[in-house]
DNA sequence: ACCGACACGC
DNA sequence: GACGTACGTGTCGGTA
């Protein structure tokens, strides 16, 4: 096996992880992130580069060599915060737990050891890779050494090879150095020659080579300013080299074969991971499965064969198993019970058949409590059995507390609220090929585990909610909703299959014919959905100018492509192949493959769970994303029908509801106006943005105007909305300032929630949704930006989300009240789709508009549209 | 089995 | 001055 040699810049790599990361504290109070960091860093690479041999090298004491050079060296560097020091101690304790040794050399700084190791190892045949988050170390790489510098975050690591230097700065490794010489290092308090940067530096070393040569001839550059800067700093410059100069000369006592890396201890690092309450990361060490999963402490359940109410009590919590995602189709896999009288494991089958489970299920005043509520009710519907009193859902709750966590499995939503005794379902189940149902005990003691873990926690997050003043958004909003979505994913959507199968036909003979005509103007047969194969074509062969690059190629996206429409024909069929094969596979193929066979009918999954912002998402099949933009697409929707004779589609969307919300949420008097005088809010910010009169307002200002509103509402960045405008960043940037100066109140929103989201972590829609932002006191720029729009939209975001769940929980109550038999289908964000017998059209006119506007009352009014028609295109 | 590129909606 | 820039779902090709 080939040897290679991972270094690593201890110090760097924790400064990094310490910056990138909010301060997270573990129970005993001590910060944690730069060794938490640190700890996927080192997870990830290991993993990725399976190094043979490792050393973690670290800065020995404050002075080195370079100082007795110059002794403002490092000058001027802010000290170590604390928190950050405090860190190092546990740092080193994880590496010893790791198996990884580690280094430190006094008078020299980590790069030394690095450098001097490298070059050794190098030369006995290793490969070497160095890690580090200090670009001055790109300097060390060579054919066989590879540099890698943490990105963003710092599990993100960018390869400098000497060809990806090549490629980015246009010089060799050697160079780095010279450019440093050049450009000096404000971090590193290495002057270089004021007044040249990058940029100058590139350009110099390209002309020159190397320092040296460049201050040997400076009569030949160019610029008079310049020629002066060299000559008045060229020792400094000289000296400059010198200090970004890495040694390879250290005398470094240790010798590459003493790092050799065994792999780790998992005992030693389990304990280590505990102690600093990296319970996340438990589960991704190779072998702790087996060890977590052995300390859940032993439980005694007793299996009930034949069900009697003697079993069941008032409070009761029940957790119903279906090992597929898909509830619609998977089968149930068993039941575990736990209430006053004990905990229980109730086998499906006998369940199922249960008289006694059955009447105690429809029963609403034996009160539940569940995980996943949406999912249980579902796979019980589907055996007829109603599953009513449900007065809480732990997945939903643990939600509400915290939506940024993930909640994919049981055992981890628990953990997180201090419940540990049950195990992963990977464990007890298997994963990927290897999935099944466990046998008999072994899945009723996991089953009654489960709802042991909701029995424990459902007094506390109840506290939790109360104590985030939740309780309503749980109780009114959020476990209603949960209901009335059970009822729309389980009544399903009709589709017409033979349509499908028209368009599919159609589509298909269209495809074949495009495709013949690119393989004709590429000259050669290639697969047009292959980006690769596609770059290859249109930039290689053909010779199209390259707009943009992608890591792995040319970039042949769609905006990508418009540019280069004039340049040849070929360009307009592939734009048309795409389109047309996007619709093909994901949209008639893709929804094909889920419609229930029994009754042509789609039922699609609404995760209630997912978002940060609160809005719902769709899978198997999404039907929230299905097309409308273009007309071609917008056919797809002729496919989705009413499931019973006569009956029409009835669709109700709010009118810029976002911009209503934001209206409301700032007070901005003009924004207010606006929407109570039902002005077009897209001309309005377009007069106001560019200072014309109504008339003046040219169709591409309203454009312009229309894209700024989709920033505000999305949160996009300056460069986001200077992509979708195709104009410069800085113009963007100007659009955002007219804008806020526009509407003053929302700037003063934007200003003051970002203080909100600092002083609270966490921002909150009208409904008291929760999102934590904890990046907004990131030092790292991007880290923060991102964060303070994040704090500027998800009020917006949220609170639209809460509106229209609260109209639909309105809605289905609307319609039991007045007797209708019109179903509620599909929820899109900021529109709701029924199905409708003829004969209820008008009243629904009536009440869906004044439902769905009243939802909430917002400081303007609320605007709906809707329309209806024999299929979901025809409700436009 | 997983990732990146791409494309659809809001 | 660079960083790398709404989200979520699904398909494909390419590689492991």
């Amino acid at each position: 096996m080939k040897k290679k040699l991972m270094l690593i810049d201890g110090n760097s790599i924790a400064y990094r992880a310490f910056f990138a990361l909010p301060l997270l504290n573990n129970d005993k109070g001590i910060h944690t992130n730069a060794v938490y960091g640190f700890t996927t860093m080192l997870m990830k690479v290991l993993e990725e580069e399976k190094p043979t041999h490792i050393l973690v090298a670290f800065d020995a004491g404050k002075t080195t060599f370079r100082h007795s050079t110059f002794k403002e060296y490092k000058g001027g560097r802010q000290k170590t915060p604390p928190e950050l020091s405090e860190q190092f101690p546990f740092v080193r304790e994880l590496l010893d737990a790791y198996g990884i040794k580690r280094y430190e050399l006094e008078n020299f700084e980590a790069d030394d050891i690095i450098g001097t190791l490298a070059v050794k190892a190098e030369q006995e045949g290793f490969e070497v890779k160095v890690i580090s988050g200090d670009k001055d170390l790109t300097q060390l790489s060579t054919g066989h050494i590879t540099v890698g510098i943490t990105r963003k975050g710092i599990t993100d690591i960018e390869e400098y090879t000497p060809a990806h230097i090549q490629e980015k700065y246009g010089l060799t490794a050697d160079q780095i150095i010279d450019m440093k010489g050049l450009m000096g290092d404000q971090s590193d308090n290495i002057p270089g020659v004021p007044g040249v940067g990058e940029k100058t530096a590139i350009k110099l070393l390209k002309q020159f080579e190397t320092l040296e040569n460049l201050l040997a001839n400076i009569d030949q550059v160019s610029g008079k300013k310049l020629k002066e800067r060299l000559e008045e700093f060229k020792d400094q410059a000289i000296m400059s080299k010198e200090l970004a100069t890495i040694t390879k000369e250290a005398p470094v006592t240790v010798t590459v074969d003493e790092l050799s890396f065994e792999g780790y201890d998992v005992e030693k690092l389990l304990a280590v991971f505990k102690e600093l309450g990296f319970n996340s990361l438990l589960g991704k060490l190779e072998g702790a499965d087996e060890i977590v999963s052995e300390e859940v402490k032993e439980i005694s359940f007793e299996t009930v064969e034949s069900i009697t109410e003697a079993v069941f009590a008032a409070e009761n919590s029940l957790y119903v198993e279906v090992l597929e995602d898909n509830y619609h189709t998977g089968e149930i896999a068993g039941f575990g019970l736990s209430n006053k009288n004990g905990n229980f494991y109730l086998p499906v089958e006998t369940t199922l058949q249960s008289e006694a489970f059955k009447q105690w299920a429809k029963d609403e005043t034996k009160r539940k409590q569940v995980y996943d509520a949406k999912r249980s009710i579902v796979a019980l519907k589907r055996h007829d059995i109603d599953l009513q009193g449900i007065d809480f859902d732990l997945l939903l709750a643990s939600y509400l507390l915290n939506p940024s966590e993930s909640t994919e499995d049981f055992a981890g939503v628990a953990k997180r609220h201090q419940f540990t005794n049950v195990k992963t379902d990977e464990v007890v189940y298997g994963k990927g090929a290897k999935k099944k149902v466990a046998e008999g005990d072994v899945l009723g003691e996991h089953l009654v585990r489960k709802a042991m873990g909701i029995a424990d926690l459902y007094e506390p997050l109840l506290k939790e909610l109360e104590q985030n003043e939740q309780t309503d958004l749980f109780f009114e909003l959020e476990l209603p909703l949960s209901l009335i979505l059970a009822k729309m994913e389980y009544t399903g959507v009709k589709v017409d299959v033979e349509k499908l199968e028209e368009m599919k036909a159609e589509i298909a003979e269209r495809l074949k014919e495009i495709e013949a005509r690119i393989h004709e103007h590429a000259g050669e047969k290639f697969n047009i959905n292959s980006p690769k194969q596609l770059g290859v074509i249109l930039f290689d062969n053909l010779g199209l100018p390259v707009i943009k690059k992608t890591k792995t190629g040319y970039s042949t996206s769609a905006d990508v492509l418009e540019k280069l429409e004039h340049e040849h024909e070929i360009i307009r069929e592939i734009l048309n192949y795409r389109q047309l094969g996007k619709l093909q596979s994901t949209y008639i193929e893709g929804l094909l493959k889920v419609v229930h066979s029994d009754s042509n009918k789609v039922h699609t999954r609404f995760n209630q769970v997912l978002t940060s912002t609160g809005r719902l998402s769709s899978i198997d099949p999404n039907l929230q994303n299905i097309p409308i933009r273009l007309e071609e697409g917008r056919k797809i929707r002729k496919a989705f029908i009413p499931s019973e004779k006569d009956w029409v589609i009835f669709a109700a969307d709010y009118s810029q509801i976002e911009l209503r919300v934001l209206a409301h949420i700032a007070k901005d008097e003009k924004l207010m106006e606006a929407f109570t005088n039902n002005m077009d809010i897209h001309t309005k910010t377009a007069m106001d943005v560019f200072h014309v009169e109504a008339d003046e307002v040219t169709s591409n200002m309203r454009r312009q105007a229309k894209a700024v509103n989709f920033g505000i509402v999305y949160g996009i960045s300056d460069y986001g909305l200077s992509q979708s405008l195709g104009i410069t960043r800085k113009e963007a940037g100007q659009f955002i300032d007219r804008y806020l100066q526009s509407f003053p109140g929302v700037k003063n929103y934007m200003e003051d929630i970002i203080v909100e989201a600092r002083d609270n972590g966490f921002v909150s829609t009208v409904l008291h949704r929760r999102r934590y932002i904890p990046e907004i006191t990131s030092r790292n720029f991007n880290l923060r930006s991102f964060a303070e729009r994040t704090a500027m939209n998800t009020p917006i975001q949220g609170s639209a989300a809460d509106i229209i769940k609260k109209a639909m929980i309105d809605m289905a109550a609307r319609l039991e009240k007045e007797g209708l038999r019109t179903r509620l289908l599909l929820q899109v964000h900021d529109e709701l789709i029924f199905e409708a017998p003829q004969d209820e059209i008008e009243k629904l006119k009536e009440i869906v508009p004044d439902v769905m506007e009243h939802a909430l009352e917002l400081a303007v009014p609320v605007k709906v549209e809707y329309s209806y028609g024999p299929t979901w295109f025809d409700a436009k």
